[in-house]
DNA sequence: TTGTAAGACTTACGGCGTAAGATACGCCGA
DNA sequence: TCGGCGTATCTTACGCCGTAAGTCTTACAA
């Protein structure tokens, strides 16, 4: 049973991420060495690999701790029960704004997922909740999938990388997601089970892109028409 | 008057960008060391450093590299005399179509952009054109500024690092820009002029993503309306 | 023929992530 | 009481990186 030293500096996991966010934020990501870690901790750099593998863990695992702010800001993930087909925009919207709150102050952290590659159970589950959220609005799977595609860049454009490898997930991976993310799972196996021209991977990159290319051009030309509307009221 | 040997290895600016394109497309940017770009031209590392001051600015060449790519697969950045009010979706379409088959093929570029700086007169020339199309279409200059907020992430989102430093750009430099990208330039002489409650930068960053957020918003519910009225055509 | 300057090369430095191994310390059984 | 052992930290060193400083080669002009 490890019963721990009290005289040593007391390094953990949890504190080492918790310097390296503070480091980050205050220095920015570039800033975030082992050894300038190390020196903000009181310690030597490689003292730190007994609790964190390499760096990329660390840099995981501030993804992580970033998320959990988020979590904490929305006032958790799971859909609140009172979502319906008329209110799920606002919904949606808030739980976005809060956690682009959240990222602004981490403002490091979108380059960070996006140089790195799969996204961690904090992202999935974030992600989860904004597929609930639309469910509970009314929207098919298959649109759901179109949206996120579309709304990559509003949550800081990790869910491309969900879908990076082009592979569909093996039935064991679903399975370990399902417990992680319930409607992002239910999502992915409807969505991959009913696409049968589809490609290679389960997602068709190119698709996904005009999908919220087109969504864009109608708005703007939308608001085109309304601007124009108001400046000639007569004609 | 510099005549050049014949019997060196002919190192040009040109030939190192070349090269270090072709060494990042291949290997990833990652692997695109001085060493290793060294290597791909057959010389010392520090050779470089006569045609080029340092790291930053090969990076700063690729992208000008890629920029330049683009303008020839789209045809050149000036507004096709065509475009009208009816045809500025499709051009605008069009346009973003094409640089995107050709960020696809040097996919590192993005990262590349978000992590440095203020973008290159290549960017802003492919802003400028894509402003000349909307402006071709009615928009006014004030929705114009929203609308490339929004389609930020649609051209690799090196929108947002133009308006990054959030102070107003100084006149002489606005005067620069004119000469380079005519209808950016007219666009924001005109945004910074009549925003007198914006507060310290020309452009709020909150309304920026929220108008983006909304336009999204508002097109997945029509969308999702559309497919109700499809599954309950009775009712 | 020689001076000059362009354009390459050599060497070296400090910083990076981290592999390998040494070392200090607190506990537990003998 | 003491020796061993696991835990947590430190020491040293390696190979990479970008690049500062200085040197050498070569083609051409005078």
């Amino acid at each position: 049973m490890p019963q721990r030293s009290v005289v040593r500096p007391q390094l953990t996991r949890e504190s080492v991420l918790q310097a390296a966010l503070q480091l980050a934020d205050r220095d920015g990501i570039e800033a975030l060495t082992m050894r300038a870690l190390a020196e903000q901790l009181g310690v030597e750099a490689m003292s730190i690999y007994y609790h964190l593998p390499n760096k990329d863990a660390i840099l995981d695992g501030l993804v992580e701790v970033v998320f959990a702010e988020i979590e904490l800001e929305v006032g958790g993930f799971t859909t609140p029960p009172a979502t319906d087909a008329a209110s799920w925009t606002s919904a949606l919207r808030e739980r976005i704004l809060g956690a682009r709150r959240v990222l602004l102050r981490h403002p490091w952290l979108p380059n960070v997922m996006n140089a790195r590659g799969a996204s961690g159970p904090g992202a999935m589950r974030h992600v989860d909740g904004v597929v609930g959220i639309m469910r509970a609005g009314g929207m098919s799977h298959d649109l759901i999938h179109h949206s996120l595609h579309a709304m990559g860049s509003r949550m800081y454009g990790y869910v491309q990388e969900l879908s990076d490898d082009g592979a569909a997930p093996a039935p064991r991976e679903l399975e370990q997601l399902a417990a992680l993310a319930p409607h992002l799972a239910a999502m992915l196996a409807e969505v991959v089970h009913d696409d049968p021209e589809s490609t290679l991977g389960w997602c068709d990159d190119q698709t996904e892109f005009e999908f919220g290319l087109d969504l864009l051009l109608e708005g703007l030309e939308r608001r085109r028409a309304a601007q124009a509307a108001r400046d000639q009221p007569i004609e």
